[in-house]
DNA sequence: GTCATACAGGAGGTTACCTCA
DNA sequence: TCTGAGGTAACCTCCTGTATG
């Protein structure tokens, strides 16, 4: 889709941006292959931030997911098997989480904050490309990869899934703010055509501003028709206005009518 | 079939730690 | 050494979807 498309067909304007469709907000559908439709509502979109290739690690997470395939949090028929599957070693997991990151070693509620290393972030990213969220399943066995706690893998594909989220949205104000300009110039350039058609209406005789003639041409794309044809026999100025008061639409196709 | 309740998980926002210029 | 900014792990709250009685 291009930017003239958006301004010039859809009528829409700014009806921008992209979202995932029905299809791409299902769980575990890998967040690279989503396709979008243009909209305001901003989601996920093929990732191109910060990520980290490593052979290994791409390896290690098909085998992930080969093991785990056709389970979904979310599909009705494994929601329930899984709760009986990991029911028990999450909560010990969000339990065991909770007193390990709220109480240091002497007892005191610092919040230890743990750096991942390049092998971990490169596991994680390769996970995060094929599935941007986890069932427990999946979860608990990366979590045994990296030799990290269940709750860590859980947080940090949060917060990935909220930077790529922050990533969409500062490509999509950018992408707006260029529609925005692009607009704002057409509707200049058009007022001052208006203006211009204006006083050249008023500068003619008052006998040349009869409709003597059957041609019409249009505003915007300056395109001339033969008014009188095609059965349309209707007297047309010579560059026939609105006949309603013309406001201008920024989100109109100037050139839908021709 | 409908309703109330409980639970799990995700989104959005915030806090706090760590690194680096 | 100090400091402010930026990145990000960890946390909290709210909302939604699903299962169950």
């Amino acid at each position: 889709m291009g930017f003239d498309d958006v301004v010039c067909n859809t009528g829409l304007g700014l009806g921008l941006g992209f979202k995932p469709t029905a299809e791409d907000r299902k769980p575990n559908k890998p967040a690279a292959t989503s396709v979008f439709e243009p909209s305001l509502t901003l989601g996920l979109c093929g990732d191109t931030y910060n990520r980290v290739s490593s052979k290994g690690s791409k390896d290690a997470v098909e085998v992930l997911y080969r093991q785990d395939s056709g389970a979904s949090s979310f599909s009705n028929g494994s929601v329930k098997r899984e709760r009986e599957v990991g029911s028990e070693e999450v909560e010990l997991e969000r339990v065991s989480s909770r007193v390990i990151s709220d109480e240091d070693d002497d007892g005191t509620n610092a919040r230890k904050k743990l750096r991942l290393n390049k092998d971990q972030s490169a596991l994680l990213e390769e996970s995060f490309k094929l599935h941007s969220t986890l069932n427990p399943k999946q979860k608990q066995e990366l979590a045994r990869r990296l030799n990290l706690r269940p709750r860590q893998v859980e947080v940090w594909f949060q917060n990935r899934r909220a930077r790529t989220k922050l990533k969409q949205t500062e490509v999509d104000c950018e992408f707006l703010k260029k529609c925005c300009e692009t607009l704002t110039d057409e509707n200049r350039r058009l007022q001052k055509e208006l203006q211009e058609l204006k006083a050249l209406k008023l500068s003619q005789p008052f006998y040349m501003q009869l409709p003597a003639a059957t041609l019409t041409m249009c505003p915007s794309c300056e395109r001339i028709g033969g008014g009188g044809s095609g059965g349309d026999t209707t007297p047309k100025s010579p560059f026939s206005m609105a006949p309603k008061p013309h406001f201008f639409n920024p989100f109109a196709n100037p050139s839908a009518a021709c």
